[in-house]
DNA sequence: CCGTCTTTTTACCATTTGGTCAACTTAACG
DNA sequence: CGTTAAGTTGACCAAATGGTAAAAAGACGG
């Protein structure tokens, strides 16, 4: 037990590299003092560092020692900056639920429905692509049961989740797109925009390596307008 | 450099349990000497509990203990049955990927299209649903980048995945469902399906734990049908 | 009941891994 | 420049992990 307890210690999973409040003017009571450049930029590549191997191998797969020669510092001083392996994964995972969820955030119940749902699609394949680790980390964690992120999910993600099923369940009813299950909808877009990252392996090998973007972007973009688009009158016959 | 060389070693990762020739008579000159009946139930009861721990935690978290007690077997009885944590894993591999493919085999190039697109889709979801291990061992093979299964895939997954999405390029082609990019299509397919499996966790949470399944086909036999209803006569309006 | 072959277990081992510690080096700043 | 705090590191640990060796315990035909 103990702990050491002597470490640059920034606790705090939560943070991790946002903006500091600059101003040292009002001390902040019981705030940690502001990180320093060094502290900023060493728990930076150490994050980054960690994303790729966290990513690639999942939590009980990766070693310290893969994160340490990644970011190009030694292991004790890795543990400088973090209290141990599993706080880097929950800071990783922290910093992932908010950048996932911003696309989610962005869609607006008062727009276009069928526009904010294709734009949605969109964004949310545009991330994928952009933020492959990402999507692989997150994809690792749920698939091992979710057992670190689960309040997250609870806390974050169910809320907004909820709230943007309803949003779409309205549009549904009132006729402005086509009747469907809004949450198993949420759940196909998530599956098959983050599938170009999480299954880029297999991906790979049946594509022969060829780049696969914008056919991917077009398919769905296609996909997601039928199963959307209202039928017309089911006037005539 | 050595490798002890004298166990019960019934190499040959690509059988499992399948059946193996009964009749004693012909004596297959090389072949192993016919599985024992206690030498099946252990390596059955292996392999069961290694999909256990293997697709809940990934190759590199997966620990031959935890195998051994989840099996009910000692560790090194294990390694009496097999030669390593590594042929235990792969020898899981091939059995998966026999099973996975099999929808894929059973779609008919001379079937009514939409009925043998919607057919698969349903094969697909519903083996998700019955082999959820399979399906998480497969993703997590995928998102470490394959290194184990890369073989299959270029050799048994690929040509079917070729040969299939020919087809379907032949129904698009033909009018006989609506233009669509047939490999695009099929990761879709593959996507939303396997997403229930894989991310498990994550819908356990957005949905308070209630059953899922029925809706679950409901919308995606929704979905894939309006994708792949050919227009109707771009005649009148 | 015996001898033989298969199966199982009881110790081990070498390596890896997350983590600690005390000493050393480098900024920061008056 | 010198002092103090921040940052870094080599040397260690204890536990976990994949794997081995050899003896013990069954299974089984004769």
């Amino acid at each position: 037990m103990a702990a050491g307890c002597e470490r640059g210690d920034m606790r705090d999973p939560a943070n991790s590299q946002g903006p500091v409040p600059a101003h040292s003017a009002p001390a902040d009571a019981d705030a940690p003092p502001a990180p320093s450049r060094i502290q900023r930029r060493n728990r930076a590549r150490i994050l980054d560092a960690a994303l790729d191997v966290f990513s690639r191998h999942g939590y009980r797969g990766a070693t310290l020692d893969q994160i340490a020669e990644s970011a190009g510092l030694s292991k004790p001083n890795i543990l400088y900056y973090f209290a141990g392996k599993e706080e880097i994964h929950v800071t990783l995972l922290h910093q992932l639920m908010d950048r996932w969820l911003e696309p989610l955030r962005r869609l607006d119940p008062n727009g276009a429905p069928l526009d904010e749902l294709l734009s949605y699609v969109r964004r949310k394949l545009e991330m994928s692509q952009a933020y492959p680790r990402e999507s692989r980390l997150f994809a690792n964690e749920i698939l091992q049961g979710a057992p670190r992120i689960a309040p997250l999910l609870e806390g974050e993600l169910k809320p907004l989740f909820d709230s943007t099923a309803a949003v779409i369940d309205g549009w549904s009813r009132a006729g402005a797109i086509a009747p469907v299950d809004a949450r198993h909808l949420i759940f196909s877009i998530w599956a098959t925009t983050q599938h170009y990252a999480d299954f880029d392996a297999q991906i790979g090998v049946l594509m022969n390596g060829a780049p696969v973007s914008d056919a991917a972007g077009a398919h769905l973009a296609d996909l997601y307008r039928k199963a959307l688009t209202p039928a017309p009158e089911p006037a005539a016959r």
